[in-house]
DNA sequence: TACCACATTGCAACATAGTTGCAAAAAATA
DNA sequence: TATTTTTTGCAACTATGTTGCAATGTGGTA
């Protein structure tokens, strides 16, 4: 299962260091979006604040994860599905953000709708922000 | 032209403050976003930074701003227009975040399109936000 | 207009989030 | 293993946001 986490590494020629391996790994077992908050309560002490702030800013830079917008002022990372590569994203999410637990999911299968943008106006990128009760709460 | 401020501050039973009157003129003179920062770049020394913070916040309780969620970690504010009153908002938004300009629109008249989410997923507000090149830099 | 009750402001102090420079340590390469 | 390059940890700093409390301003009433 480490082999998934240092193949992905490899393929965006990263050096393989413990701070990466720890923190892709979580993303791999973590099935919602990541805080740097959660990443630093499920490291301990581990890896001092900066280094888990530059290996998600490397990890964001190479496409390995995406950001998610949010209106309470905490940045929110998911991994990217296969489809985003460096240089070449998939650059329309939807992230669906649970009004009970606080998880947060990304909808990569759910498709983007097309807009209808004002004149002048030209799409490159577009997020979907949903919350709501997600499908664990729901029952 | 003052006179809708202060109509919307009585509205919305608010004391008719300095900072309130100023802050909330911003917002109408203002056809993008703004954030803390902005309003804090445009008053000067006028107010003390949790005056504008909490002015804010208020007028996010009467329903008279909304949030903008962002990937950026700033929190940006934009007028609701007439179908959002205290209570009962209108839930649905679209923002567009000029690349170039930096200048953030809320789009009211662009319709939300609906959404088929998997199952168990109820969705109960959805922002979308879009980035690209806005009509004034596209020119 | 003057007074009073209450809401709002400013200040200080604190809390959280994120960045930068640099020397030490760890990977990658030869 | 030796050398080069990348990454890490530390310290210090900036930005963003919050809380308690005393002082001031606002709205209503006499």
């Amino acid at each position: 299962m480490h082999t998934q986490v240092i193949d992905t590494l490899k393929k965006n020629q990263l050096s393989i260091t413990d701070s990466r391996k720890t923190i892709l790994q979580l993303f791999m077992e973590s099935d919602g979006a990541l805080a740097h908050m959660d990443i630093e309560n499920n490291t301990g002490e581990e890896f001092d604040r900066v280094t888990i702030y530059r290996t998600l800013q490397t990890f964001v830079d190479k496409g390995i994860i995406h950001t998610i917008p949010s209106a309470d002022n905490a940045i929110r990372y998911a991994l990217c599905k296969d489809a985003c590569s460096e240089g070449h994203h998939h650059d329309n999410h939807i992230h669906f953000m649970c009004d009970h637990c606080s998880t947060t999911y990304c909808l990569d299968h759910v498709e983007v709708p097309a807009l209808q943008l004002p004149g002048g106006f030209m799409a490159s990128r577009t997020d979907m922000v949903v919350s709501g009760c997600c499908n664990r709460c729901s029952k």
